[in-house]
DNA sequence: AAACTATTTGGTAAATATACCAAGGATTGG
DNA sequence: CCAATCCTTGGTATATTTACCAAATAGTTT
């Protein structure tokens, strides 16, 4: 691949580490893995990221706007209906890629209290999607339910990862399904913020 | 702390392991640093663990044991009520230690076969354990809602850690009780297998 | 006790990763 | 064109980690 000198170099070095990332996990993610992948040499790492850290915040932040993204186009793809959004969202659940991405943004947010802060305000933002879904859906947004729904759909992408196998492929499917008419979709409203609970 | 000499050295060194897993994630273990933590040399990791790759394998087995005891005994503590087990599952998920535990074990697996398949046979036994305690609740444990309950649960405790604020620990106590009356308690039966959607 | 095995000690070697830097080009603004 | 700035090159230094090993010691068996 020669270096398509339109792209600037700092992106560059952003994807690939965000490629090892969604290919490899956390511990691939080194400047000197970084650099070859991206076709650089290390002391570009160290150029345009100073320190280490730096360079994990950037690739946070890539990673998060990476991810926003394709959420977006997702929740906008046509018309969107239950079953489209079921589609769409069991086949994210069974990306492990994108699971990857997760698990090594909250590994670095262990290490950097900026990383964790990009976080909390990505989970709002996904949140803030989900909502938007379900508004789309034709449905009055309950945040409770949305984040059950969240919870669920995290759930199921962090152990198809730990697990990998058919059965976790399938399970994501059969998952998303439920998880939507549980609690975005199903005709009874799930039990919402206020405790509501009736004894036996 | 001195060198509780009746245990074992080996024991000593995976519980320093399992101690700095939980604490510092999965990035603070290595061998100078169990070593230290350990009270030994690091020649002694080399001694019972040949190589890093035996010593997380090892590791890995320890901290599912240790997760699934203390999971065990939060089943059969007592009697167990809905009530009861609602407060249980709210601590446990709130638990950044447990969450860890988990996360390294995932980013382990990403390294070696071998852990990926310790990895599954624990969702299956943490899935069993969750149907045992569905039919201790007198519940007819309905696998699907087992996989979304479990799924629910490791959603809510990694963006616990994620995001490690006090919302996110309000959400697990009750994403808890919401999750556990949905998938195992709720007076209607969550939707099943088999789709059931009637439309508006 | 002698021989044998298991464990511990105190190192070093090799690999890998982060950080640093000086000098050469390229680009841009004046 | 000149100077200032930005970027690239090709290193090296430092730190950390994994892996390895020989010799000393403790413990066990015969």
């Amino acid at each position: 691949m020669p270096p398509d000198n339109a792209t600037d170099v700092r992106q560059r070095i952003l994807n690939a580490a965000l490629g090892l990332l969604a290919e490899h996990g956390f511990m691939e993610v080194t400047q000197p893995k970084i650099a070859r992948a991206a076709g650089v040499r290390q002391s570009h790492l160290t150029y345009y990221f100073p320190t280490r850290s730096e360079l994990l915040k950037a690739l946070a932040v890539h990673s998060i706007e990476t991810m926003l993204g394709s959420l977006l186009a997702g929740a906008s793809a046509g018309k969107l209906t239950p079953e489209v959004f079921v589609q769409i969202a069991g086949e994210a659940l069974a990306d492990k890629r994108r699971a990857r991405v997760m698990l090594g943004l909250i590994v670095s947010s262990e290490e950097d209290r900026e990383i964790k802060q990009f976080l909390r305000e990505f989970v709002v933002r996904v949140r803030a999607t989900i909502s938007n879904v379900a508004t789309l859906l034709g449905r009055e947004p309950d945040q409770t339910n949305i984040v059950a729904l969240h919870m669920l759909f995290v759930g199921a992408a962090v152990l198809n990862v730990a697990r990998d196998d058919a059965n976790s492929r399938r399970e994501c499917a059969e998952i998303a399904r439920i998880a939507i008419e549980t609690f975005l979709t199903g005709d009874d409203p799930a039990p919402a913020m206020e405790r509501q609970r009736r004894r036996k």
